[in-house]
DNA sequence: ATCTTCATGTAAATTGTTACATGATTTT
DNA sequence: AAAATCATGTAACAATTTACATGAAGAT
């Protein structure tokens, strides 16, 4: 139940309509949170139906609508009891490590195949968190730049610093998983 | 969805009442893939329906009684293809990064306590896997050493060989989350 | 005109979590 | 006789995924 958190987060620095949220969203914490618009809009009424968001209706144009979504006092409250409060860890469920303590049970084709798949994937992971991390150094990610914008002086560099260190950790996470599939390829090619 | 092949796995083995392997699944492949026993028992039934199963009853004492549950034909044909099959690989969904990114919203204690949770909780994590590694190595894993008994003499180096694999890669993992959770300590100190 | 982007959702199905419920058998 | 373990589930809820559904506004 992080996903109305990470909403405000992303809120907090500013109002925004479910839409553009969900944009931004998967612009920044999506990367660490993957949230389907069709999540994204029924969790905002919620939110809204329990205060912890507020609706600004908006028309755009003739017949157009859009409702911009605000962060209320009690919102901001729940988000730093969040942030305050002890984590809860979910059970791990890791379907390609589960799949790798069976590998003999199949073909060294398909063994490879999986092996291949799951490099291919975390590369895409690694490239993706990467970018993160340089559009971070360069100042270019417009949620970090929303952010610095309201965030006092003196914040500003425990701001870069820690989500730098969020991106590392994944970062960290991706080169590992890439590394342990390829020693399995050449695992597989050791002992079939 | 992968419950039900990891039930598989476990039953391939040898038959199992829903009681002996729930426990023979949080020994083994639960470590990779958690599940409750509120949920191995309906999930049996449903595989029982599918015909992946079959369940062999029996009595214990007067009016005890139990399943005993046997992989099908069927059930061994899902399993292997499911193992031949592309893996279908979840959106990433991390909390504990999640809540790394936005660190400077909360007080320097809240998160170095966060940060130390985290290494405890991957410091037992990481105990679980050693041990099992440890208990690959000396052949003294219980579900393995079944395992091998059902195996032909020259598969037996790579089921080893995969277990380990498998293991090795989840120790990396909670190595890493340990030593990224250590910096971030070290960060706390310097940016506050 | 038509294509893209803006905009907001509903519905159904699946999956997973938490709490509850019950009772027999074996061991101390 | 009591405690531990064996044994099997149901019920209610929460979270997630996938697919569907609709239409306005702005750009080409």
């Amino acid at each position: 139940m992080s996903l109305r958190y990470a909403l405000l987060a992303i809120l907090r620095v500013g109002a925004l309509s479910g839409y553009d949220l969900q944009k931004q969203f998967s612009l920044s914490v999506g990367h660490v949170w993957h949230a389907p618009d069709s999540q994204i809009y029924p969790e905002l009424r919620k939110m809204e139906q329990e205060g912890l968001v507020e609706a600004e209706e908006q028309t755009r144009g003739e017949r157009g609508r859009r409702r911009l979504y605000h962060v209320t006092d009690a919102g901001d409250r729940a988000f730093l009891d969040w942030m305050a409060a002890p984590l809860d860890y979910q059970r791990v469920r890791d379907p390609a490590h589960l799949r790798a303590a069976y590998l003999e049970t199949t073909t060294p084709e398909a063994a490879r195949e999986f092996l291949a798949r799951h490099i291919t994937v975390w590369s895409a992971e690694l490239a993706q968190w990467e970018g993160e991390l340089a559009r971070i150094d360069a100042l270019s990610n417009p949620m970090l730049v929303r952010r610095l914008a309201v965030t006092a002086e003196e914040d500003r560099e425990r701001t870069i610093a820690y989500k730098r260190f969020a991106y590392e950790g994944l970062v960290e996470r991706a080169r590992g998983e890439i590394e342990w599939a390829r020693r399995g390829l050449d695992l597989v090619d050791r002992v079939s």
